[in-house]
DNA sequence: ATGAAAGCGCTAACAC
DNA sequence: GTGTTAGCGCTTTCAT
């Protein structure tokens, strides 16, 4: 059994009795094509087996079609979500997607890139790890490319990269939510977990910063730390929170890791959730109803984000940008973490 | 600013002052070409941003590289372990991956099926949904095809498809260490919570059988439940297992989704882990150490399967299937989940 | 070492 | 309605 090579719209055309231009018209739906033809081009392509060359009709379209799709890390929850997303427009619209991880890194997301211009696929999304600088150049590659759950870091002020729409989670309505739902359960020290400076705009914190500001409550420096984004700085962060300021009543993590940080530190000192403790988290990941107790958490539409980004880079390649972001809204799911706070405690972590 | 479009390889040897040929020998880096002429061309193709179209490449070369990869649900933990390892390999040798999500469905697999082989991907990695009558054709349809994580549902004696190579986890030894495991902590009343018949070859349940006969522990027929996979078919499984039977002290869920079912379920009933059962499963995800104890797994490894299936679905596109399916080690991960059985127990749910 | 030319499989004008 | 033809951007003999 011999592996021939595809048959090709050629030998449709012999095999019909028809010229290729009828085969192609058959099969890309232009033009048109009598009934008794178009029947027997297509017994004929099923008796070949013939698929056409999505290879043959890009070059001759000048482009391949499909989305390249860039994140940190495919096995992150939200990004996963994301994915699943991307893909979900995708297939509705009869579109293939290109997907790889580039770890945060930006000479790794650069490369990526450069890769999926070669493809020429028909636009790029992207949550990036590079800044403004890496991406000036990526924006020209391609015709269209969006950023979604994620903008470039930068001064908080201006737009990001000229012209690059992007999809995001409303995260600062997410985290007022949380803060506002926190004090109103009596909290005022609330620590708030977040990701270092110089990563991507620290909008939470702002928005944590600005919803204490609202309710009256103080902001104290030393109640708001940052890690980098790592389990072990992730774990570091929390634990020298808690044993710093054994008065603080609530936590609320900026992401998932920092989430699972807080749990676990708050278990090696034997806090008690939320008697002792309220935590709260941002991203509403599987364990967050698995934890005991269960975790309340900010859930971040990542799915949508990834549809809409993908309908965005599609669709419209002609809107570039204007308008802003798109802003979907996260919602507050409320479990069993977060209660009433305690008097005064003070712990150490054992040993 | 005009969004011209991008320059070709006639557009860099005209500018360099060359034939076309000497661009491709460059880019290619096949033939030869004095380095002169290379300085000359590659200054060129810088200044007027030239990247070689993957598409032109591609129709000559009859196979647009990259390969194709399908899963069931990249959401899903451990499909995303293994989609993050095909993506290290693939971009280790330069390939890009198209993924795409089958959701379970036949129907939906072979549509994606179809249109890789339109792309002319250079190879398929799946995690199968249909069975072995819908795969059949696409072997056909792509030179290489390799199975990950999970092989065709079917009688359990025979190959599955025709020289489709796999690459699994040894989840038959998993569950036997656990078995063991269980069995060595005292345990003789061992429920399993499985997949239903008529999906994937219950391995697994087989594996426990074998274990359990193994061990001189007879195997109770009431003890073995199989769920659709399903959150809701799961709880329901786990739900009235340990309602009907409460004198099981241990409780093996074959998945995740089977797993998590138990420890909400054991929480549902006031059930203390591990002190009133114990409870252990196969999948290693990330809740297993977040929850509380955190659960005792079998540890597949995800990542290394979707890495080696890639690895032999584009460097041994030759050898097919030969010596059955690669298996890849488990490990039993052991956390608080188990401990000794205790003296009987009886509940039922509350309401 | 380098250029000219022939296609790879397809679509889009243009004839008929 | 249908066939003919000219490329799309590239690799690859085959000359030079």
């Amino acid at each position: 059994m011999t592996d021939r090579r595809p048959a090709t719209i050629k030998d449709v055309a012999a095999s019909a009795g028809v010229g290729i231009a009828t085969v192609s018209r058959v099969f890309s739906g232009t033009g048109s094509v009598s009934a008794a033809t178009r029947d027997r081009v297509l017994a004929a392509a099923r008796a070949l087996d013939y698929r056409p060359s999505a290879l043959g009709r890009g070059l001759k379209l000048r482009r391949s079609g499909g989305i390249g799709l860039i994140v940190p890390d495919v096995t992150d929850p939200f990004c996963a979500e994301l994915v699943a997303g991307v893909l979900d427009c995708a297939r509705t619209l009869g579109e293939h997607v290109i997907v790889d991880a580039a770890d945060g890194d930006p000479a790794r997301e650069a490369e990526i890139v450069e890769r999926l211009a070669g493809q020429r696929v028909g636009g790029i999304i992207a949550m990036p790890a590079g800044d403004e600088a890496d991406w000036r150049g990526a924006a020209r590659v391609c015709s269209s490319v969006v950023f979604a759950g994620r903008v470039l870091p930068g001064p908080p002020g201006p737009p990001d990269v000229p012209d690059v729409p992007s999809v995001l989670a409303d995260d600062a309505g997410g985290v007022r939510a949380v803060t506002e739902y926190l004090a109103g359960l009596g909290h005022r020290r609330i620590a708030f977990l977040g990701a270092v400076p110089g990563g991507p705009p620290r909008v939470r914190e702002r928005a944590f910063r600005a919803a204490l500001a609202e309710l009256g409550v103080p902001v104290e420096e030393d109640l708001v730390v940052a890690a980098r984004p790592a389990r072990d700085a992730a774990y570091a962060a929390a634990a020298g929170l808690l044993q710093r300021r054994g008065d603080v009543t609530a936590v609320l993590a900026a992401d998932h890791l920092l989430g699972e940080a807080a749990v676990l530190v708050a278990r090696e000192l034997d806090l008690r959730v939320p008697a002792d403790v309220s935590i709260a988290m941002v991203d509403d990941v599987a364990w967050a109803e698995l934890c005991d107790p269960p975790l309340t958490a900010v859930a971040r539409p990542g799915r949508d984000i990834g549809y809409r980004a993908c309908e965005l880079v599609l669709r419209e390649p002609a809107r570039r940008g204007r308008g802003g972001p798109v802003l979907l809204p996260t919602e507050l799911v409320v479990r069993g973490s977060c209660g009433p706070p305690r008097a005064q405690r003070r712990r150490t972590l054992a040993g």
